[in-house]
DNA sequence: ATTTAATCGAGACGGTACGTCATGTCTTCGG
DNA sequence: CCGAAGACATGACGTACCGTCTCGATTAAAT
């Protein structure tokens, strides 16, 4: 605990950072179980008022203790082969939920958006720029020709991005790279 | 509320079946918001011990209140054809959870189970028995040469059911039936 | 902490005496710093909401422990002689304020009125009982001719308690024997 | 709200009035209801900390703003007469607590001094010096032979006082003229 | 004339207490 | 023994206030 200090009248990035790490941190070790606002205060040696002042409310801060941290480096490059972009993205998608700490740290967060309408509002804007980014990579291909003119792109996404939730909230099935490329595969054939 | 008489010192029916339409209701109105026990409890005119003797938490009586009513009438029939049997389930699938009350009580009780360990085990237990459901008629057109024999059943059920939970719980997209005769197809020929 | 059990569905005894104790307890180690509901509550190992059900407010619970138990000893006996029912009064009123943990509790309760508009008005209704026995007092010496017929009662007794209240609170100056009968006595002489 | 103008690195005269008046002006309003730093720096138009620069805590802010004011106009003068001078000072006293805006303001004030220990202990100065101004009187009687040799002059004071103090915060009986009169009175009655 | 230093308004900060809410356990009492 | 009622311990929630701290601008005194 290294003695912040004040920085007056303007916001102070380092308690910023200290409730973010301390989020993500607690998120982390949480892996599914609530996670308190008291809780984070203290781990991050912040008043609750700070918590408040800057996030609107708890799941705010959990979901900018995630992206904030976990870049959001799903590629989405243009290879010129649908098939290699789309393995490219469904496998990042597949490991980076696997990662430490990104893993535990979004099941309880989906885990609380259940009960927060806020976070899931905002959870929703967070997946909506998830499913547009694949969309676009499944659109340049669809004009590539790779993809019949007449496949429902949205459809394809959904299938995606259902299959990396339901496998990843149940835990039923694995999420490796094995399985990345078998939907890859399996959706360009289907929309062909 | 028809003034319930007591049945002595046996289990009384009509006790557990207020409780169970009483959670049933609160489900349905509360569209996602928590139900908490005491509610129910008063809603059914019943009191918290009577639900806590019969089952053992919150989420079983949630559960309960949702399978015991809502049959679970996705019918897994054999027609001879693997896409007309996929078509048949999906869409079924897609229909009940749009239907009243089941499709409120089912996003709620979801929510729920984000929170209660207990009944995410239920839950687990509840999408099992369908996921193998559907795995059978898929092996059977497997069996029929209808899919390849090297296809991976399991992601095809994921797929399904992906989509499903993934839509019905963002709302994002429709669930209605072009988009599960487009799902079934789609799978079909991918599998082919 | 002798494992309170629970009595059901009726007020626990048990824990109303458990709450008034250690609200008395800290209330007389306080000698005159606050004493927090929380305190309180896991002093008396009990739940905030058990206070919250059975006292509008915490200076209810803190008045309550005062003058449940601490009994309201001031004799306001009739001896005959206005002069030595007076100076039992008095002297009562000053031993009263005195001993432990009477005292230091009093103070803290006095200071914490001063915030609490609700324990306020409880202490208003605690002084003017007191009030009137002293008036009794004063009032049949005065039919018997031992104090003048047109002198105020109700100032004299104000002499009394302002007297108290005042050195009680700013602690200037003792409250003992002698203090208790020098004031008696004068007021005895004064309104001759 | 007319924009102050910056006094360099000398101490702005204004600000300082700015303060004690606002503070004045909130105290009489809360009649006797907390009134907070935040809301006194607030209606100054002043930052907080200009004020703790100035004052060491709220309550000496709340004291500054009440006796900076309303000056400390009980005379003590000497008539002569120890009765005239009695009546005098204690009709003073009575009649300027019913005075606006100090009343309510000294209500307020000895309200947070029930909380605010450096408060406190200012009141206790503050009482102490008009305390002595008071026994200063009736020695002076004394030794012109009004008062017995051997009364005790402490309790007297503490009789006018307490008096005072009790029917102020309490206000279950009046402090008029009349009654400053009877009690100044019934005191020199009293010592003679 | 330039530097130094103390003022000012503003408001973020860590901390403590508050009163409300929901959960699951427990006990009474009538049927 | 069942069922209704509801008190209980626990612990999270979001708000309010306190006194401290730092900012950037401003202006008087020191150099």
């Amino acid at each position: 605990m290294n003695e912040r200090v004040h920085t007056g009248r303007r916001r102070n990035e380092e308690a910023r950072r200290a409730v973010l790490d301390a989020a993500l941190r607690l998120l982390a070790d949480a892996d599914g179980a609530p996670v308190g606002v008291d809780a984070i205060a203290r781990e991050a040696g912040v008043g609750k008022q700070t918590l408040y002042r800057w996030w609107p409310s708890k799941g705010a801060v959990l979901l900018d203790a995630l992206t904030g941290r976990a870049e959001q480096d799903v590629p989405a490059r243009d290879s010129g082969s649908l098939r290699e972009d789309l393995r490219a993205v469904v496998a990042a998608t597949f490991a980076g939920a696997q990662a430490e700490p990104v893993g535990p740290a979004l099941r309880t967060l989906v885990r609380e958006s259940a009960r927060d309408p806020h976070l899931a509002e905002l959870m929703r804007e967070f997946t909506g720029a998830r499913r547009s980014a694949l969309r676009e990579v499944l659109a340049r291909g669809r004009e590539r020709g790779e993809l019949a003119a007449d496949c429902d792109l949205d459809l394809m996404v959904d299938q995606v991005y259902g299959v990396f939730w339901y496998r990843f909230l149940l835990g039923h099935a694995p999420l490796g790279e094995e399985e990345a490329v078998r939907l890859a595969d399996s959706l360009v054939r289907q929309g062909g």
